[in-house]
DNA sequence: GTGAGAGCTAGTCCAGCCAG
DNA sequence: CTGGCTGGACTAGCTCTCAC
């Protein structure tokens, strides 16, 4: 908990900016490659929510955003937990009916959360963060409350994440044949362009050649 | 001492799921 | 398609801590 992770070690800077502090300050943009950690700071309480969904998925647990406090001066949110879908236990509550069937048990006791807070200069900082999950971290499937992965059997689970490792591959060697076709459309436009400087540098040559007459 | 924020929790509301 | 049910989001109240 509360460890600060090696920047250069995942060599993903290009989301972090320098807040007016000079501490770093992350934007709402892609930034999933990053750690989260106290002191960390943020452009908005979107951008914080983003982060750590981003987070999250990387992963492979699902973000619920939790509580959060108002500012008893003006009303406005200055405090945020955001939570493992796992996080704490569910409440019980009386069924209203029998003979329907309940939901799935999301909840595992986790304590993994975030906990930001806004600032007197208006920046998102990391104020809590809890890293360790009790529970297994698996890939999420699709996105929002229901995952792929959740109302599955183990078995069925094995034969998506065989889907899944055999639809990655294919879409590798796709990726890798398209790649080599732009470097292929990239070395003709070079090419071309090469011919084409050639061409102008000829007829300038030729011009020349034709006053120097006159 | 007082005001404000942090942290926790119980209660309420509402969007969305799902059985009929 | 509809309405009941549920989980998650949100609110409010409480205690504790800390700065002024």
């Amino acid at each position: 908990m509360d460890e600060q992770p090696s920047m250069s070690e995942n060599g993903d800077m290009n989301h972090i900016m320098e807040s007016s502090e000079g501490k770093e300050l992350v934007s709402s943009e892609g930034i999933s490659d990053v750690e989260p950690y106290v002191g960390m700071e943020f452009e908005s309480e979107e951008a914080a929510k983003v982060f750590y969904d981003a987070y999250a998925t990387r992963l492979g647990f699902i973000m619920r955003v939790d509580a959060f406090r108002r500012s008893m001066r003006d009303g406005k949110v200055v405090w945020r937990r955001l939570v493992c879908n796992k996080e704490g236990f569910r409440k019980l509550r009386p069924r209203r009916s029998e003979n329907r069937k309940p939901r799935a048990i999301t909840r595992e006791g986790c304590k993994a959360a975030i906990v930001v807070k806004k600032e007197k200069t208006g920046k998102w900082v990391v104020t809590r963060f809890v890293k360790d999950h009790n529970h297994p971290l698996v890939a999420v499937l699709g996105s929002g409350r229901r995952t792929v992965i959740l109302s599955q059997t183990p078995d069925e689970k094995d034969v998506k994440i065989r889907e899944l490792t055999a639809e990655l591959q294919r879409e590798r060697k796709r990726s890798a044949v398209l790649q080599e076709q732009l470097d292929m459309i990239l070395r003709d436009m070079e090419h071309h362009s090469n011919h084409l400087s050639r061409k102008v540098e000829d007829v300038v040559q030729s011009v020349r050649e034709i006053e120097s007459r006159r």
